[in-house]
DNA sequence: CGTACCTTTGACTCGTGTCAACAATGGTGG
DNA sequence: CCACCATTGTTGACACGAGTCAAAGGTACG
């Protein structure tokens, strides 16, 4: 499960999928889990954690109703969390960029809910759940980002039900748009030009709303030169008018 | 902030809103944070909770905003989470009954992003969070339950936003109603005729529907016979037709 | 007993889904 | 290198479920 192909010499340590790069080397390890834990803490976190070969696009990293064995840290590239209903249909219940952890629902039941499925070349850190608990055990601030990582995805996925709960087609995708946008801005990335690593049928099925409604929307978005859409790539040329069509005024009083 | 009214004799330690059963002799034990403790744990957990009076009806646990400081054990009555968006929207997100944990999304930010709000007389056990956290540092399975309690709560608001994504207002109100009879059903009481804690107003926003398409819908249920509506009481008079409804099949190879 | 709130029901509207046709893209193999 | 086909995205016409507006009936609380 966890082979090393980083042998591959220059290449492989400039190359972000690189999978000898330790925490406390790590360009995410700002925002990632070891954030604010002390350099020889971190470096006990970095033992327990495996770092295995790059997924390919489509890959899935777990399945529903596998056992629980480890939560993972995105360390490149895109993974997308699926949720399976009894009847079969699939709803995305989020998307993880890099420095971001999935797999923490299923630590309840003991086995996964969801479903992580690559949408491009990425790479991961796994966190084996049961070592990170002991350690957890002796490294108070282990346990309190752990904790604080845990409430992180329940108001965001609360945030989601909302969204979908009261907002209109336009709102929800203004809005994931802003999000992505804010994302890449915390990793040092442009917030106003990107490629989104997800298809138009994973967006629509996030925000639960179709395909036609996804693209008629972002055509849109376009005419009234909000954004630049070309094919996945987006370049938001307005963002106080993307914010207000989000509901998300910058200053309002 | 919790002053004990408790001294009204016997009657007192006959109700449910009464505040000084500890958690070793509370009738909830079994589904509420204490599962699986062993005995002297259960005492130390216990002294750490502080008891205080009962909430009435439409009164604030916490609100949003407000700095984080404990997460609340439902002890009677139900209490609302609500979530309120930036433009100044209500979002329900969540209905929490006796033996359920709330006030887990203020860990993050360390203020509380709902707000929570007592639907009927409720009472409540207040942990005051850090004391749990260094508690749980010298006992594994309660940090363990602590994991797993949050990772519930994730788990179910994932089901909500699937549930809202994905289904119509049948499917909807069905699935809700579904939930409530399964966790009365959890506490003994009985699956097919409980009283609605909740208003109209609620059920619609929590499933992000009109107070109008729920009344619709209940009385389309009532005239097919799955249900008796009377005001807030609902018999569920065909179970398995319910269950067909919010495609939740109890049987179907 | 009256007033305010909650719920129900009806008529109409509108946003988003559905169905369908077509365009663009990308990977594969001749 | 280009032709082919599968996949993905775009656009239009139409339908339908749920929202909106409005009015009236019920219920609860002071």
């Amino acid at each position: 499960m966890s082979e090393s192909i980083a042998t591959s010499s220059d290449n492989a340590t400039k190359c972000h999928h690189n999978p000898t790069v330790s925490c406390g080397d790590c360009r995410l390890n700002a925002i990632c889990l070891p954030i604010s834990l002390h350099v020889d803490d971190i470096d006990k976190l970095d033992d327990i954690i495996q770092r295995g070969r790059p997924l390919q696009k489509g890959e899935y990293l777990y399945r529903s109703n596998e056992p629980f064995q480890s939560v993972y840290a995105v360390r490149s590239g895109t993974i997308k969390a699926v949720n399976i209903t009894n009847d079969g249909q699939e709803q995305v219940t989020g998307f993880y960029l890099p420095g971001e952890v999935l797999g923490m629902d299923g630590i309840a039941q003991n086995h996964y809910t969801n479903s992580a499925i690559a949408l491009e070349t990425a790479a991961v850190c796994e966190i084996p759940f049961s070592r990170m608990e002991d350690l957890s055990l002796q490294l108070p601030t282990l346990q309190r980002h752990f904790f604080q990582l845990m409430s992180k995805e329940i108001t965001s996925d609360q945030q989601l039900i909302t969204l979908l709960s009261k907002n209109s087609a336009d709102e929800r995708i203004a809005s994931l748009l802003l999000s992505i946008s804010t994302r890449n801005h915390n990793r040092h990335l442009s917030a106003t030009f990107f490629r989104l690593p997800m298809s138009r049928a994973d967006i629509g099925n996030y925000l639960g709303l179709t395909i036609e409604t996804v693209s008629r929307v972002l055509s849109r978005f376009q005419k009234s030169d909000l954004l630049e859409v070309n094919k996945k790539e987006i370049t938001i040329k307005d963002m106080d008018g993307l914010k207000r069509v989000a509901n998300m005024e910058t200053a309002c009083g």
